[in-house]
Formats: C-alpha cells, sequence, structure tokens
RNA sequence: GGUUCCGUAGCUCAGCUGGAUAGAGCAACAGCCUUCUAAGCUGUGGGCCGAGCGUUCGAAUCGCUCCGGAAUCACCA
C-alpha cells in the first residue's frame, strides 16, 4: 500500500473515531505539503468541519493527535489554517524507495485474459503525398497513447486505415501517366512517396494553368455574369474548372478504377507500392508501428449493406431522389446523407463499413480515433450511427481529437508549399542534434579533453536525441490546443525537453558506471533521507497514479510533464549533493539507488512516448 | 448564424475531479567549469489566470452571459 493510501485510510478512520463520521478514505484531499511549510503531506480538513462542529485549527489538531498515536508512518504535524501537514517519518521512506526499485513493471498493469481489447486507429494516410508536420502530431499521439493503454492493463491493436483510392490518387497517377516516362523511385533516387508527391503537386500546376487558360480564352466561360465582379470571377472558375480536360481525364480514370479497368488498376498497384515502401521507412525511423492495417480500397463499399440494414429497421430513410439519410434531429444534430442518389457511398459510409470489418476480425470493447479536430462533427454523427446499427463500443467510441500544428511563419498550406514534409524534418532534427554533438566536441578538445565518441556512436546518439527532441516538443502540449512548433526552438537543448531528459539519464548512467559493484548492491535500510531526497521518493512514487490518469484522460503530455518534473528535481539535487565520494557506506548505497530509480522511471515514463533513451550522451 | 474546442508572464506551455502566496522553460540581466558529463546549476525581474456575474468556508479550476481566436456545418475524404 502507498503511503498516499494508508494516510488516507487513517484519516478516515480518524474522523470516524473522533467524530463518529464515515467519510470514505478515497475522497480524503491529500495534497504534497508546500515548501514553505514543514511536512510531506497534508490533509485539508474543510471538509470534516460540519461533523468536528469545531474550527478548522481545531479539528486538524486532533486529527493531527490521532494520527501520531495511531499511524506507524506519522512522525509529527502541524497545523495552518485548514491545512494539516503530517511529517512522515524519515526511514520510512527509505524502505518506499526499496519497494519501488524491487518492482521490475513499477508503475504499469499486467494484461489479463479479462482486460478489456481496445483498438486504437491513428495514421490514417493519403497515398498519394508523402507525411507531414500534422501526421507527425497524430502518428506520435497514436502510437503513445497505444503504449500508455498497454501499460494500464488493456489488449491494444495499433491499426491503420490507409486511404489509397479516390481522385487524388487519380491526379497523381495521370501526371505520372503524362510527364513521367515511366522513371521510377529508384531511377529518380527518391522515396516512393515522395516521387508521386512530386507528380500530385505537377498534376496541380498544370490544372492551375490549365483553368487560367480557360477563362481567359473560352469565349463560353467569358460570358458569364454575375452582379458582382467576385461572384463573376468565382462561376467563371467553377465553369473553367468543369471545363478542364486535365480533371475530365482524371475522373475517366476514377471511373475505370472503380469498375476495375486492369490497366488503371496495374499502374494504381505499382504506385501504392512505392509509396508504402516509403511510408514504411517514415514510420520505421519515427519508430511507430501497426498490428493491422487496412485499405479503404477494400472497404469503401462494405458500408452500404450495413446502411440498407439500417434501412429496413426504420433507422435511415430513403428520399424522393432515391438518395439515403439519417434524420439525427432528435439528437440535436443535422439529416446525414450515407448514400448518394446513384446508390454509392459517402465518407460517412466507408467508416461504418470499416467499423463492420473490424468487429468481425477482433471482439473490439473500445474504440479509440486519432483524427484531427476538423473532424470532430464526423466522429459526434459516427458515434450515434453506429450505436443505432447496433455497435457496443459505438456509443462511448472516442474521438482523439487533436489540433493544427502552426509553425511561426502561419499555417502549413500544401499549395502554397509551406507543409513541413516528416522526412525532412527528422533529418533536420537529427543534424542539429549532431551539430551541437560536434561544437560541444569542439569546445572541449579545445580544453584539451579527448572525444569519447566513435563516429559511429556519434550518429547514434544524434538519431536517438535529435527524433527524442521531436516527439517530446510535440507530445508535452495538450493535444487538444492549437501548438506553434518553432524549429528553432525545439532544437534549443535547455529546458522542458526531450535532450535534457535524455542527458540527465546517460549522467545517471555514467555514475552508476563509475560506482563500485558493492555500493549497487549495499542494503540501505533505515536510512533516513534527507528533504530533497524525500521529495524525489515522493514524486516516484506518485508514477503509478500518474500512468492511469493518463489512461483515463488519453494524455501522453501528463506523462511528459511529469518526468520533466522529476528529472528537473534530480538535477537540482545531483548538483547540490555529493553520491560516490559521500563517507557513510549506506547512505551512498542509498544516493545510488534513489539516483537509479530515477533514471528508470524518467525511461519509462518517455518509452511510453516512444523516446529512447541513450547510455551516454 | 448553429455546434464544438481554445484564451494563464513578452514568447512557448504546465496547473483545471474546487484548496494555502498561480508554476516551468525560452528570452533579459547577474553569478558558477582544477569539483561523479556546464546539452547543466544558482539568483533577479516579469501576472486583473480574456471580461463580468453567480455557486461557497474557498474559484485559474464549476455554472451562466459576453468578448476574442480556431475548426466544422458538401451527393469531398
Amino acid at each position: 500500500m502507498s503511503i498516499d493510501n494508508i494516510l488516507m485510510q487513517s484519516t478516515a478512520e480518524a474522523v470516524k473515531a473522533l467524530y463518529g463520521l464515515d467519510f470514505p478514505a478515497e475522497k480524503v484531499t491529500l495534497q504534497t505539503t508546500k515548501k514553505e511549510f514543514e511536512g510531506n503531506l497534508t490533509v485539508v480538513v474543510f471538509p470534516f468541519l460540519k461533523a468536528s462542529r469545531k474550527g478548522p485549527e481545531a479539528t486538524g489538531q486532533e486529527i493531527g493527535e490521532y494520527l501520531v498515536a495511531n499511524c506507524e508512518a506519522v512522525q509529527s504535524f502541524n497545523v495552518i489554517k485548514g491545512f494539516l501537514n503530517i511529517v512522515i517519518k524519515p526511514s520510512f521512506w527509505a524502505s518506499v524507495l526499496g519497494h519501488i526499485a524491487a518492482d521490475a513493471n513499477y508503475g504499469f498493469k499486467q494484461e489479463t485474459p479479462e482486460s478489456q481489447l481496445v483498438m486504437i486507429e491513428y495514421s490514417s494516410p493519403n497515398t498519394n503525398k508523402p507525411l507531414h508536420l500534422g501526421h507527425v502530431r497524430n502518428n506520435l499521439l497514436g502510437y503513445s497513447l497505444s503504449e500508455i493503454m498497454k501499460a494500464n492493463g488493456y489488449k491494444v491493436v495499433k491499426t491503420n486505415i490507409v486511404n489509397d483510392r479516390g481522385i487524388h490518387i487519380c491526379k497523381s497517377m495521370l501526371a505520372w501517366q503524362k510527364w513521367g516516362n515511366g522513371i521510377t523511385p529508384e531511377q529518380a533516387g527518391k522515396k516512393g512517396d515522395h516521387l508521386i508527391g512530386d507528380f500530385y503537386v505537377l498534376f496541380d500546376k498544370h490544372y492551375k494553368a490549365e483553368v487560367k487558360e480557360i477563362m481567359e480564352n473560352d469565349p463560353e466561360v467569358k460570358a458569364i455574369e454575375c452582379e458582382d465582379a467576385d461572384k463573376t470571377k468565382e462561376a467563371r472558375k467553377a465553369a473553367a474548372e468543369a471545363k478542364s480536360p486535365l480533371m475530365k481525364e482524371a475522373r475517366e480514370m476514377l471511373k475505370k478504377w472503380e469498375a476495375g479497368d486492369e490497366e488503371v488498376r496495374s499502374v494504381w498497384r505499382m504506385m501504392n507500392e512505392w509509396v508504402y515502401a516509403g511510408f514504411d521507412a517514415t514510420y520505421k525511423r519515427m519508430g511507430v508501428d501497426f498490428d493491422k492495417i487496412y485499405y479503404e480500397s477494400d472497404t469503401y463499399l462494405e458500408g452500404k449493406e450495413k446502411v440498407l440494414e439500417g434501412l429496413e429497421k426504420g433507422i435511415m430513410y430513403r428520399r424522393e431522389d432515391n438518395s439515403v439519410w439519417a434524420d439525427l434531429t432528435a439528437d440535436g444534430l443535422d439529416h446525414k446523407l450515407l448514400l448518394r442518389s446513384d446508390g454509392t457511398s459517402v465518407y460517412m459510409t466507408q467508416d461504418i463499413g470499416t467499423a463492420k470489418l473490424r468487429y468481425q476480425d477482433y471482439p473490439i470493447d473500445k474504440m479509440i480515433y486519432v483524427v484531427g479536430n476538423e473532424q470532430n462533427y464526423h466522429f459526434q454523427v459516427l458515434s450515434l450511427l453506429l450505436d443505432k446499427l447496433g455497435f457496443k463500443w459505438g456509443k462511448d467510441l472516442v474521438h482523439f481529437s487533436y489540433g493544427m500544428v502552426e509553425l511561426p511563419e502561419g499555417k502549413m498550406k500544401s499549395r502554397e508549399g509551406t507543409v513541413v514534409d516528416a522526412d525532412d524534418l527528422m533529418d533536420e532534427m537529427v543534424n542539429s542534434a549532431l551539430d551541437t554533438i560536434l561544437e560541444r566536441e569542439a569546445e572541449n578538445a579545445a580544453k584539451g579533453k579527448p572525444s569519447e565518441f566513435t563516429n559511429d556512436e556519434k550518429q547514434e546518439i544524434a538519431r536517438v536525441v535529435g527524433l527524442g527532441a521531436l516527439k517530446y516538443f510535440l507530445l508535452k502540449v495538450d493535444p487538444r490546443k492549437n501548438m506553434m512548433f518553432n524549429p528553432k526552438e525545439s532544437i534549443d537543448f535547455n529546458g522542458n525537453t526531450g535532450p535534457f531528459i535524455q542527458y540527465t539519464y546517460a549522467r545517471i548512467q555514467s555514475l552508476l558506471r563509475k560506482a563500485n559493484p558493492a555500493d549497487l548492491t549495499a542494503d540501505f535500510s533505515g536510512v533516513e533521507p534527507n528533504e530533497k531526497e524525500v521529495a524525489l521518493i515522493q514524486r516516484l512514487s506518485d508514477f503509478p497514479a500518474i500512468i492511469s490518469e493518463a489512461g483515463v484522460t488519453y494524455s501522453p503530455a501528463l506523462i511528459a510533464n511529469y518526468v520533466y518534473e522529476l528529472v528537473k528535481e534530480f538535477n537540482q539535487y545531483y548538483h547540490g549533493y555529493t553520491i560516490l565520494g559521500e563517507d557513510d557506506a549506506k547512505v551512498r548505497a542509498f544516493r545510488l539507488a534513489l539516483s537509479n530509480q530515477v533514471a528508470t522511471i524518467a525511461r519509462r515514463g518517455i518509452a511510453l512516448l516512444g523516446i529512447e533513451v541513450p547510455s551516454r550522451m
């Protein structure tokens, strides 16, 4: 039992014994004591005043006295206003540290046969362009969420739905056929996803030129007049777009694709393979993976059946033009189209189909969709529809909605070429980490210190640190918020950053390497830790609560900030206290054990964010 | 206009199931490398927690109303 639980229990007992009030132990408000007051933990006594019929001071006094007399761990107390500050016996803390150190999976819950199965969908790329910064946030959140859920004892299936069909893919294909001269990624010396993305951009360029051409020269288009100049321009543009031969060709290609035209399909398969190879490399480098991948080309027809089933049950209705709709006005939403008048599916229908397939594949208890907040409405509707259609997890599916990543220069727009490519970004981070390493080495060399690392080691450290910086920066922010990604700042290795955590970890590893093996295994029971050490142990003992809370709120940010606080606190301690030079063997062993435990918990914590840790840096 | 989300130091962000005098980092300024890794540490300055009202012993936190910003409201995905 943790010290928190012991105190909550004892306080509840005290309240019962003193005032006859049955106060649930878990409702006792306990907080770590503020620095300026004496004590480790503080009980808020206001809730007991009605039962005690005394003032806050007197009530706190009575409860404090009861605790000192009846609770083993309590040494002394003081009361300030309604706050009962409790001092835990110093020797007690050493045993707490011992317990934490002895548990190889401290903070993590075990998965059991009865564990709920949660499916987490994330990434969901389109196959017409490479992954960008927005995907990076998505991927990191999805992966981290999966790790956090596992740590909370859930069975997790990570899934990815690849949007591999549609007009956008046809655009890339068409551009490649027209202007590509049969070029392959190998010949171009590019990753497949980048090559295809380039052709997508090329299509757009030609298409725009074509539209401009038509607007200026086509007599029919020029004849269009509206009430004002802006509207005229808009209408002419729309007319020109409709007339564009390129777009017509793309649409025709899509029709052929849907009809199963072998020529189109074979090009499509080949180009998609190129893209997947590119994605795989990006995912691998990012450190994310999937247990099951669904392709929209397999699932996009699936939802229709389910919708027709809903139509029979009266959940949906058919309009005169033959289109099928769901009436969600009773739930405060609008009418939603599910099948077009020509009988084809829309996005929502496909998502219903995908849900059906997934449910056939896995006994899902809970579904989490990691998708940007621009789709909040979509998921509100999806949840209602799945529920009405009888999916047991439909009603409380979680749309893990996250905000946009903005840049200091403004919003990312693919059309304006301000998109930050995921691969380029990772390169940039790793390179800048390497620069910093080389800079430091140059400084050391000037002082006569030789380099400690081979070139390979430097590369590996740069990789781990560069990616760690990126991951930590994106995950430490509340996912719901739009965030500012400042490349320059993210490269800064000071402050609340991944590298700072990794650095502290590496220093502790170095410390442990230098220690005498006998010190590492020595018994430290009965050691009375100082204030700083107590604070660190207290923080370490919060770890399980942080993980389970993160599981409830699905927030990697919670864990990120916890680890940072822990590491920062340790750093301050590290600079102020002697560890290896400590004369008392027991104290030395205790301090090494504490250091080791801080490193261990920090590593476990940021592993939940997908961040690696170097043993030297 | 309807719906949802966000407004905390100059900047980037914590804190939000109500608890003591609201915290970090960056930036600025002043210190600390014969000392277990200075990618570090210490100190200084910096705030009507968007505004108002309400709920109560107590509000950055909960409720309502405004103000500001974002997203969304397609027979696109």
